[in-house]
DNA sequence: ATACCTAGTATCAAGGAGGATACCTATATG
DNA sequence: CATATAGGTATCCTCCTTGATACTAGGTAT
């Protein structure tokens, strides 16, 4: 294994970098069920997100081939965001991620 | 659900918060399989890693409470780590991880 | 005429994470 | 005396991400 950058060729720096995105976990778990569109998934988020950071955030994820955009030639525009295939496949990790995080919260619940 | 921050509530934006280091994933891999030494930790990443970077990547994990540090009186020093009782529950989101990670891989493979 | 709608982009400022470097401890060895 | 050891911390600098704001398009509703 080349020792320089990982990235491509270990499963676990390549989805760490992946993952790295604030929101990129949060968006994909919400993309999970079918298309949903542009400001729909905006209201769907905490309020501290901007449409600036929504947007780039969901580039990013498309030009890393994890969701799929589809513009309807419409006015006012109509934008559709969906999981790609290998997206789709992030489901057992979204399941085992949401399994874990609820483990998770209630651990720092007993600590507190 | 307030919307302000999800942590603490969402298990999906806890859990992203929680691997928001960009070697916390990796790093609980390698320490999945038992105790490893600091130095022996470093050897085993990236070149481009400091002793400082992994130094408090090691630390916040144990503040969030996934790793256990552990301290040998010597000179020169011991120190070990190695996974929590919650950090040992993360095995089942690593294995989807990799496994997503290895298809992951193979598609980007297969686009270039 | 004006305002609103959706889904953006362009630009700038702020913050935080990471990396580089220097320094610390106390002992053993050459 | 100098150096290596193991595992750190303190400080500074830089880059990247995020957030804030302003702007765009063209059609519809008031």
């Amino acid at each position: 294994m080349d020792k320089k950058d990982l990235f491509g060729l270990c499963p676990y720096v390549t989805s760490q970098k992946i993952l790295s995105g604030k929101w990129s976990i949060y968006l994909l778990y919400l993309l999970k069920d079918g298309p949903v569109r542009f400001n729909e998934l905006k209201r769907m988020m905490p309020e501290e997100i901007t449409h600036t950071t929504l947007s780039r955030q969901l580039k990013s994820l498309e030009e890393e081939g994890l969701i799929v955009r589809k513009e309807y030639s419409q006015i006012p525009p109509k934008v559709e965001y969906f999981l790609s295939e290998i997206g789709n496949k992030f489901d057992k990790v979204l399941l085992a991620l949401g399994e874990w995080g609820e483990e998770y919260i209630e651990f720092i619940k007993e600590k507190a």
